[in-house]
DNA sequence: GTTAGGG
DNA sequence: CCCTAAC
């Protein structure tokens, strides 16, 4: 069979146009693209395992070749841009484009999160490629209907509980039905899918409009005017998501066809697994589902506590990236669903995680430091001396649960930063607000620097460590309560002052 | 587990 | 604020 399907791929007359676009995208892009048809064109294993992981046997060439079909015709929707739109979608006008397109970018903000969902997005992906074949597809037929559908989905994502609402509807047979398929390396009878169709439709309007999004138009014999529909959404997003979304959706659509040839990477893989045993056995859509919907940071919750393991770096998963950008609403509402949160829980969770992520993938929550607190942490240091951040932490901050010793420790490197910057800049004067985003209190700068030449940071420990021993008294007279320090032999470790 | 240091 | 090495 693979023998069978090489001359039509190699054929195809939408070869030429991803040839064209794969000009026209950037190399890595190109590179991408190029290793696709590398893909295609040479009957490796991967085709069979995709044969083998979808249960397709020789009577679904067919099949393959329309996902064939829907990849060239994504490119070819990319190669149209955004000016593409107008023409498109002409009934829908221009509120249906902005609305669809903002919606859709502010969903595309969102892609990197579901990225690093494995899980998810690869259920997502499995849900896809299930869809992608259905055999009643005049059901999804679009035509004019995609513009309303997607105004639909994009009005969705805007409205904050919209679609949360819309999700609580949703059933739970159909997310059991996406994780089996997960489960099962994608297996998934056709019946399944028209259930998952069905249902997915029923309950979450959102959805459909994704289905025939990527729907291979060819499908039906519709003629690619038609299939345009969908093609300028796609393109249009790509030349308005300016940076790392952008390449990472764009590779994603080029990877389409790649991906869903292609084994998971051991990468995937691994992180899969660790997923699978830490969260036990299929659980782990759920708890990816719970890791990246319900996280919140809470103001009480402590940020070292954060599961590290569970939530491992992110990593590029283009395709999923991609189904991500263009279901996003509806997936994620449909595994919030999942996790047996309430419906306003989900909501709010949904909304908060949205703003949280969003606003700062690396930072989680920036607590500016208040004069209260930092009064507190030198008196923290005058007492306890500097580097016993957990006692100071223990004893003074014990009722902020966010500031962690090592919080205190920046807090205090910066302090001798700024103090010592305000020495100099003192000179110039004393309104020099450059390095005073919010100025300290002159009796505490002067109290920093205090303590700053009596514990002198860790960095500018003196190399003579005998003194550590032989002198003392310069360390111990500080000014405030001065508690004894105790030698503990961590202390000792590079402080001169104990 | 805590701290230092770099990013 | 995050990460990692060293302790």
């Amino acid at each position: 069979m693979r023998t069978e399907r090489k001359p039509h791929l190699i054929k195809k007359p939408a070869d030429a146009k991803r040839q064209s676009v794969d000009e026209s995208l950037g190399p890595g892009l190109k590179d991408e693209a190029t290793e696709v048809e590398h893909l295609l064109v040479e009957p490796k294993s991967e085709h069979v395992s995709v044969d083998r992981v979808f249960g397709f046997g020789k009577e679904n060439i067919e099949k393959h070749l329309k996902m064939e079909d829907f990849s060239c015709a994504f490119d070819y929707g990319w190669k149209i841009g955004s000016g593409g739109l107008d023409s498109i979608h002409g009934q829908g006008g221009d509120d249906l484009k902005l609305e669809v397109l903002d919606g859709l970018l502010d969903e595309v903000d969102e892609v990197d999160d579901i990225q690093a969902a494995y899980d998810l997005s690869s259920a997502c992906e499995d849900f896809l490629l299930d869809i992608e074949f259905p055999e009643k597809f005049s059901e999804l037929d679009c035509g004019p209907y995609v513009g309303s559908n997607l105004r639909n989905s994009s009005s969705e994502s805007h409205s904050p509980g919209g679609s949360s609402n819309s999700v609580g509807g949703m059933s739970e047979s159909s997310i059991v039905t996406v994780q089996e398929s997960n489960s099962k390396n994608g297996v998934l009878g056709k019946m399944v899918n028209c259930d998952i169709h069905h249902t997915i439709r029923s309950k979450c309007g959102c959805q459909a409009p994704v289905m025939e999004t990527i729907r291979p138009s060819k499908e039906h014999g519709q003629d690619f005017v038609e299939s345009d529909d969908e093609k300028p959404l796609v393109s249009f997003i790509v030349s308005n998501k300016k940076v790392k979304s952008s390449v990472k959706v764009t590779k994603g659509a080029t990877l389409l066809r790649q991906k869903r040839l292609r084994k998971p990477t051991k990468r995937y893989i691994e992180e899969f697994s660790r997923n699978s045993t830490t969260s036990g056995k299929n659980k782990c859509l759920k708890v990816r589902s719970q890791e990246e919907f319900s996280q919140v940071p809470s103001e009480s919750q402590s940020r070292r506590g954060r599961p590290k393991k569970i939530m491992p770096k992110m990593v590029e998963l283009p395709l999923s990236a991609l189904f991500s950008f263009l279901s996003l609403t509806s997936v994620a509402c449909e595994f919030e669903s999942d996790c047996e949160l309430s419906a306003s829980e989900s909501e709010d969770e949904c909304k908060r995680t949205k703003r949280s992520k969003t606003a700062c993938d690396r930072r989680k929550h920036q607590r500016m430091w208040t004069l209260a607190e930092v009064i507190k942490l030198v008196d923290g240091i005058a007492q306890y001396g500097v580097g016993r951040w957990t006692d100071i932490k223990k004893l003074l901050f014990a009722s902020s649960a966010y500031r962690t010793p090592v919080d205190l420790r920046d807090k205090w490197r910066n302090l001798l930063r700024s103090s010592s910057a305000h020495k100099h800049n003192r000179k110039e004067g004393e309104t020099n607000v450059k390095h005073y985003v919010r100025p300290l209190p002159k009796t505490v700068v002067c109290r920093i620097r205090e303590l700053a030449t009596i514990h002198p940071y860790p960095k500018a420990r003196s190399p003579n460590l005998s003194s550590i021993n032989s002198d003392p008294s310069s360390k111990q007279p500080t000014t405030t309560k001065a508690a004894p320090i105790n030698t503990h032999g961590r202390n000792l470790r590079g402080k001169k002052w104990n």
